[in-house]
DNA sequence: AATTTGCGTAAGCAATTACTTACATATATA
DNA sequence: TATATATGTAAGTAATTGCTTACGCAAATT
């Protein structure tokens, strides 16, 4: 039982589950309604999502309101960005070409 | 057979060997020696990076050179972006409640 | 008090995942 | 040419995933 943010990101439900609730919390009932799987399928991604954090649950009497918490995003977050200098220099691999053939010309 | 960029990352091994490659390039064997698992289990891995475009594959005599191609952990960085000024707003709510205090000290 | 509502959870199941071993193939080397 | 090396791939498997239906319970409503 794995648990951790990337695997939770990884799956589109849970990733749309995070999108209806990050903008304004929701019930898990109204929660439940956009999708087209049954509510305890819901909930069950509902506790996965809970269970690392990235989404709070509130009791209000019988309610369970969620609400996004996505600062554990962070640390897939760091983990991209030690790549991205990385990969964003590619794109200037022509620019390092051309300034090698200015600083020699006419190599034999 | 779902073969995202979001799954693809889900895996540590696969993180693992994107981290191997990342700053250069190895042939598969080269790759395998670094994990405990067998080495078809690492070439299944990078066949799944490989075809969601993670890592590009040069082919050297009979060696596999395998090299990072990282572009595409783009959309999962959009994805999340989306959200950090939401998850930093909370950071800074014990800021906003402390200014409050300080503009509006004697309350009764 | 009886019923409805909002939810959790268990059990079952098909699909997927991440491995393994065994074998095949192309390239290099002796 | 025979052998060693680097790799792909198929088949099998145990564990995990993501769903379903069925049921239970606490809070609200009647």
């Amino acid at each position: 039982m794995r648990r951790d943010v990337f695997q939770a990101i990884a799956d589109p439900t849970r990733r749309e589950i995070i999108n209806l609730v990050a903008f304004n919390p929701l019930n898990l009932n109204a929660i439940a309604d956009k999708f087209d799987i049954s509510r305890p399928a819901i909930s069950q991604q509902i506790k996965i999502l809970a269970e690392c954090g990235l989404i709070s649950i509130k009791k209000q009497g019988r309610e369970r309101y969620c609400e996004a918490s996505l600062q554990q995003l962070n640390e897939v977050s760091n983990w991209i960005e030690k790549y991205r200098q990385l990969w964003e220099e590619k794109f200037n691999k022509l620019d390092d070409l051309l300034n090698n053939m200015q600083n020699q010309p006419n190599k034999p």
